[in-house]
DNA sequence: GATCGCATTATGTGCAGACATAATATCCTT
DNA sequence: AAGGATATTATGTCTGCACATAATGCGATC
């Protein structure tokens, strides 16, 4: 029973992998491809187009469609609120506003942000607590000159969820890396002083103007896992 | 001038940020915003899609189309070659292979690939170095089970690129982390003792075996980094 | 021989109509 | 009132056709 898209990028799938199509190689047209599968070129169309998504396939226009010689893989992973991700590990989540305050960020926050050194961000220090236990610290520099007034009161609503429901759907990059804990990340957060940290980092623009850095400083133990 | 798909999915985008369509809210269906745009359902069916796909609709047959409560950002991000991935910053990649030996993994290695513990997988220690800098320490387990023959020589050509060229478009999930290095690695890769490496971990499978077990333990001051 | 322009071609996108599928809502029965 | 069969509805997908767009490669021109 062949005939859905879905069959299709399956049996394309196939041939790649049995090396009928090896890596490099040009594979038959769409149209050529929709006579084989007794289809339209719309089917296939839309099969080989979630291939070449995937990073399986390379397509232009008028040089065809190649089996991709080196695969990069393509993961995908979610980006949840903080909340969110503690409440899935069956944990209560709580948080505490260590630190507030307004004034200019440091050279490479404002540089980050594309803002000059000058400008005047609210900062804001946050401990993310996981059933009690410190589960991630989180600092940002927000850009008041972009923010729907009024700011609420972001000792009891964290930044995180403020954001998400009135800022909806900013762009932006995310950067991961590893860093040994400072004397002051340890002491907050109650670790020993060469801890490991997963860090985060994250730049949030609207289509014009930046909305706001954070850094996300995560536990020991911390996973970002992924399903390819 | 709208009319394209990616028009209709920027002005629903637009109307969401505007909160014409706040989170939760019920959207017009297809047919209905069809005709308000003046164009077929199908394109209007396309761009709903892709924001579903992006996390920030949801859709149910019958139920609508919904603004996502929650906009669980999905990132998406590159797992290029070793090799690629230094000469992509325009330095010289090598790598000796460290250690070679047949035998049962630990258990952790061994319920992660879903195998019993007195399998005998291939275990490969290689350091890859940029410029001649230690870059990543990758250990790895191999399942030979599975393994087109003949193997290669590892010491010659890195596990990590017969790999892509050998087994091709296999599933997996990947894992990030953030781990102090154990005294072994901050030898072999010439750290302070307390340094943070940045971990990834990787699983690979066929559709019906699994094939490979890596960890790759990167030198401090690597960054993944991303484009939302 | 080098360059510019044009025809060719494969993919990208659009449209109108149709049927499939899943999930809800409703009505009927007990 | 509870339960199950059925109608309804919105999305999911397919078809066949059309035109748009980009890139290649050929040929004409200088």
């Amino acid at each position: 029973m062949i005939g859905g898209w879905e069959d299709i990028r399956a049996e394309v799938l196939r041939r790649i992998r049995v090396r009928d199509w090896p890596p490099g190689d040009l594979i038959p047209t769409e149209e050529a491809l929709a006579i084989e599968f007794g289809c339209a070129r719309a089917t296939v169309n839309r099969a080989l187009r979630e291939l070449a998504e995937a990073g399986v396939l390379e397509r232009r226009r008028k040089a065809g469609t190649r089996v991709a010689m080196l695969p990069i893989r393509k993961a995908t992973l979610d980006i949840p609120v903080i909340r969110q991700e503690i409440e899935a590990r069956g944990q209560t989540h709580a948080f505490r506003l260590l630190q507030q305050h307004e004034g200019p960020p440091p050279v490479p926050v404002a540089s980050r942000l594309g803002l000059p050194a000058t400008a005047r961000l609210i900062y804001l220090e946050t401990l993310h607590l996981a059933d009690g236990q410190p589960f991630v610290l989180e600092t940002r520099w927000l850009n008041p000159a972009v923010l729907p007034a009024p700011l609420p009161d972001f000792a009891a609503l964290s930044a995180n969820e403020w954001l998400v429901t009135h800022i909806a759907y900013a762009t932006g990059d995310i950067a991961f890396s590893a860093q040994t804990a400072t004397a002051h990340e340890a002491t907050i957060m109650g670790l020993s002083p060469h801890a490991a940290l997963f860090i985060t980092e994250r730049t949030t623009w609207t289509a014009e103007a930046p909305i706001t850095f954070v850094r996300l400083a995560h536990a020991p133990g911390y996973r970002v896992q992924t399903m390819v």
